[in-house]
DNA sequence: CCTTTTTATCGTAATATTGCGATATATCAA
DNA sequence: TTGATATATCGCAATATTACGATAAAAAGG
């Protein structure tokens, strides 16, 4: 039996902190760089940007596309990556209940 | 030999996955959340919000101490916590360049 | 059909995280 | 000093993540 982590904690909860977990990882965050760098969509080449083997960029591009971070579509044999922008906003603004007026006397 | 991770990324790039690490789990989460609900302080009693163990949450609490996303001053026998709300807006920025106009028309 | 190219998935080893009980530390009150 | 209370740290087991090579799958071009 035993708490699991639905029980403990609301959906809004559990679905932020995969995308802060999708966050959480240099490589990932690397990914996101380099996408938002471009002005199109980036079609294949994306394993040439890092140091890292074309099975684990594989890995991290589809846990950043199951969080809804970033967009693929299939482009002949390629795959065509681009970001989410609308995720940012979504994320933006949840963060937004983290700069209430708090009375930080005690803690200055 | 084999490269490390400061020498692959940014310090910038590794400092914001470690913010981002820390925001992506749920406990963690959801003692921000619940710091948030407060117009104070909270000195003490954290560990009866969440169904962890008293080992549990001071770890968390730590992680969140550690990358600068709540504060803590010793008072008495307890310790008062606060979100720092400093750091929001320093997230938020960095947010923001995932949010260029990129033409996604590929995407789409 | 066969070959090449690109991406995804599988299996597995190494590493990291999580959670807990036990214990340590520190402060206050008596 | 002793006892009670609050928080931190240690040690360890369970679990999750990461990275990689090998391999599969899917599409394009002969």
């Amino acid at each position: 039996m035993g708490l699991t982590k639905t029980d403990t904690y609301s959906n809004q909860t559990l679905d932020m902190a995969g995308i802060f977990k999708a966050l959480g990882h240099p490589a990932r965050l690397a990914i996101l760089e380099f996408l938002a760098r471009q002005t199109n969509c980036i079609c294949g080449d994306i394993v040439s940007e890092l140091p890292l083997a074309q099975a684990s960029i594989s890995r991290h591009l589809s846990e950043l596309k199951e969080v809804g971070l970033i967009k693929g579509t299939i482009s002949g044999t390629s795959v065509c990556y681009c970001l989410n922008t609308e995720r940012i906003p979504f994320i933006t603004q949840f963060l937004n209940q983290f700069n209430p007026p708090i009375d930080q006397s005690c803690c200055s």
